[in-house]
Order: structure tokens, then sequence, then C-alpha cells
DNA sequence: TATAGGATCTGTAGTCACTACAGATACAAG
DNA sequence: CTTGTATCTGTAGTGACTACAGATCCTATA
């Protein structure tokens, strides 16, 4: 049983998102010290660990919530879970392509830029006018 | 001089988000029918298609009232724009590193994962017991 | 000319995943 | 017993929007 400061430590998780992950119960209630402390079982600590990982790999709080109905309640099949994880993967691997096509765009636009104190600044100009395509969905 | 669906449809911006660039101060106060309804003109058009450019680009809003104020009062010069610029495309390259090593362990979950409908799901056993790593800041 | 419908108006609240703060309490070390 | 740190609760702020309610304006057709 540890306290909400060293399982801050354990995690790497901020304390603060620790109590709202309790707010928005991803996390369950823990138990208290008659001072009202928060206290932690292993069981806790296994559970913010997968979200701590689950985050750090890009999953939503909501997504992280079906994955852990899996294994709460067995309402999700293994499956579902490998579907989740690959469509998950697609989708970074799209973000990824325009990220890539972005930082061409980025770098082609500082090259054309000399850096000296001109009125015109290249890249302000390629700015304004670049016509009016429809945006990309990536977020 | 058109009205703010017509800016809209042009800029791909959706009207919600004009009246919050507007109320934000990145956009200014626009004329107005006598009726009440905005009028833009073309100056309005250019900028406006410019915060949509750059922010496909990648860039924040702050940044780009950095970028404005050096078309509008010429308070940067055009070192300072190719700095940003290279800045945020560095910025850009680390993300891409991160979401492809992300996505190598996504697929690597998914490899070992058969789909049947077993009682132990090797992607929820994997994020469980994955050691307590610090988190790299990707944002 | 009346009216139906769309477009637009204002203002506020919700989203996501946190983060920050204020003021009160608990607890451990000297 | 005091001092200092850790934790408590509750609320508000962040960024970049999005959504809605209820009012008003404008236009096209009957």
């Amino acid at each position: 049983m540890i306290g909400i400061g060293a399982l801050s430590k354990k995690t790497g998780v901020n304390i603060e998102t620790i109590r709202y992950y309790e707010r928005i119960k991803i996390m369950p209630m823990p138990a208290r010290t008659q001072g009202g402390r928060r206290l932690y079982d292993e069981a806790a600590i296994g559970r913010l660990g997968f979200i701590a990982r689950s985050r750090q790999l890009g999953f939503s709080l909501k997504e992280i919530r079906d994955l852990l109905s899996l294994k709460d309640g067995h309402e999700l099949t293994c499956a579902q879970v490998r579907r989740l994880t690959l469509d998950h993967a697609s989708e970074v691997g799209r973000k990824i392509n325009d990220l890539k096509k972005l930082k061409n765009v980025l770098e082609d636009m500082a090259a054309k830029c000399s850096g000296d104190r001109v009125p015109e600044c290249p890249i302000i100009d390629g700015l304004f006018k670049g016509g009016d395509r429809k945006q990309t969905a990536h977020h």
C-alpha cells in the first residue's frame, strides 16, 4: 500500500493526473488512511501503469477504457483488441505520411529564404498566395 | 465583399471557427451590413487563407500570430521567420521518429495476437507487464 | 405582400487530456 | 511541539475548436 506521491514516482504519472483519472472513473476510488490520504495497492499500480503505457502509445482515454473493459468484464474479445491496435497503427502510419509531406514543405520554404532583412519574406509570401485547397483532417 | 458563408467555403474554415478567430483577435473585426452580417474584403480572405494554410502546416495560433506580426508591423525579421520555420520542421522530424517507433510497437503487439477468443490477450498482457519507464514528452 | 426557409447573429457551454492554483488539513522529523 | 512537506478538495484555465439555443435577417416563391 503506497501513497499518491510514491505511485506518481513509480508510474511517471503526475499526481494531479492520477486524481483526474479517478474523477473520470478510469481509475477506481482507492482506500484511504484514517486521515483521508489515498492508498494504492498492487492492482491500482498495475492499472495506472497500463494506462500510462497506452497513453504513450497514443491511445485515447476512450480507447483505453475499451481496452480495460476487456480486462474488467471480458466484454471485448481478443480479436477486437487486435483490431483496435491495428486500426490505431494504421492511423499512426497515416499521420507519419502527413508529417513527412509537411516537413518537406517547411524545409522547401525555408530554403527559399536568404535570412536577410528584406521587406518581403518568401515564407510569408508563400503562405499568403498558396491558393485555397481543402484541409486534410489530421489530428 | 462576401459573407461569412462564402468565406467559409472559399477557405475551408468552419464558420464557427471564423467567429472564434475574430473573438481571439487573430482576425480583425469585419465590416457589417446594416442588418449586422459580417462582410469580408480581399485582405480578410487572404489573411484567413494564410491562417488556414499555416494551421495545416501545424503552426500553433501563437506562432501564426508571430508570423502575422511581421506582415502587419514588420516586427520580425525574415531571419526570425526562417528560424521559426526550421525549428518547426525539426520538431516535426522528431515527431515522425516517435511515431515510427510507436507504429512498430503496435504492430509487434498485434502480431503476437492470434485473434482467437482466448481468456488472456497478449496485447493487454503486454501492456500490463511493460515495466515502469519514464514518459517521453510528445505533444 | 405574406410567409416559409435558410443563413446568420449573440452568448454560453462542452470537448480532450490535462495543468495550475488556493486554502485547508495530515503527517513525519527535529 | 513546531516546522515543513505532502496531500486534500474544489475550481478554473489551457488550446483550438465545436455545438447548441434562441433571436434576427434576407430572399425566393405563392
